[in-house]
DNA sequence: AATGAATGCAACCGCAGCAGA
DNA sequence: TTCTGCTGCGGTTGCATTCAT
């Protein structure tokens, strides 16, 4: 049998309008049979990425609001590089987005870290804010039930980019600038130990709660207000 | 204005898990 | 129970755009 030459690389407009199309009256599941039946020269699997990460309209475009980042954080530490577990609690977000944002971020807060070091050999990070991942022995996997136990409030302002933990009493204030340097000296001890990301305890997700989301690979798609008349032009 | 570096993002690859035959 | 195909996930790559010099 002849194999059919299979696309790749970007995806065109036409492509785009074809799957669409095809996804709309097939559903999106069986990406094999869409891709046959489209008559794209796609692979399933190449289809089923361009849906989940570009073409389903429930998607959100633009850059990550403060309140996402900060999400990201907080997720981040507690599933670690859990991309499609952390998606699902941003709504519109995709794995790869935010794997994306991370690695991205990281890597320039690490670069950015590396700069200030080299200025200044005093380390920063005998914050109060690194004693409590480094006493953390959560790695980000570990099972939920344990997560929601610590006896610590956290909460987030919105838009002030910074996270209130504690007690009244003892109430912690972390500037997201502390909490990219927390994540990165994690990650450096990750490194050095080979270990897995050290969930900081405190970074519990507890100020969105779930029911209030809704999980981008739930299987939703094509309401009725979406509008694809701009892919026909 | 040119060009090299840095950054952001889309897409591919390989693997694991799952479901159905 | 085993096999096979499909789906989803995480890691990685490569290209296009933006930025700095």
């Amino acid at each position: 049998m002849v194999q059919e030459e299979m696309r790749k690389g970007p995806w065109t407009e036409q492509e785009d309008v074809q799957l669409v199309f095809y996804v709309k009256m097939f559903g999106d599941r069986r990406w094999d049979f869409l891709a046959k039946v489209s008559g794209l020269k796609r692979s399933g699997k190449s289809c089923r990425l361009r849906w989940v990460n570009y073409l389903n309209p429930a998607l959100k475009r633009g850059k990550m609001t403060p309140q996402e980042e900060l999400l990201v954080l907080q997720l981040h530490s507690k599933y670690g590089n859990r991309w499609s577990k952390i998606a699902g609690k941003l709504p519109g977000r995709t794995d790869n987005e935010i794997k994306n944002y991370w690695r991205t971020h990281v890597r320039k807060q690490a670069q950015d870290e590396k700069k200030n070091t080299n200025k200044a050999s005093v380390s920063p990070s005998s914050s109060n804010f690194s004693n409590c991942s480094s006493s953390s022995a959560n790695s980000p996997a570990e099972d939920s039930s344990t997560e929601r136990n610590d006896c610590v409030e956290l909460l987030q302002v919105a838009g002030e980019n910074k996270i209130y933990e504690g007690d009244e009493q003892n109430m912690m204030v972390y500037s997201m600038d502390e909490i990219w340097k927390e994540v990165e000296s994690t990650e450096e001890i990750e490194t050095r130990n080979d270990l897995p990301v050290m969930a900081s305890t405190t970074w519990d997700y507890n100020y969105c709660p779930d029911s209030l989301w809704t999980s981008t690979h739930d299987h939703c798609y094509f309401d009725n207000h979406q509008d694809f008349s701009f892919f026909t032009g």
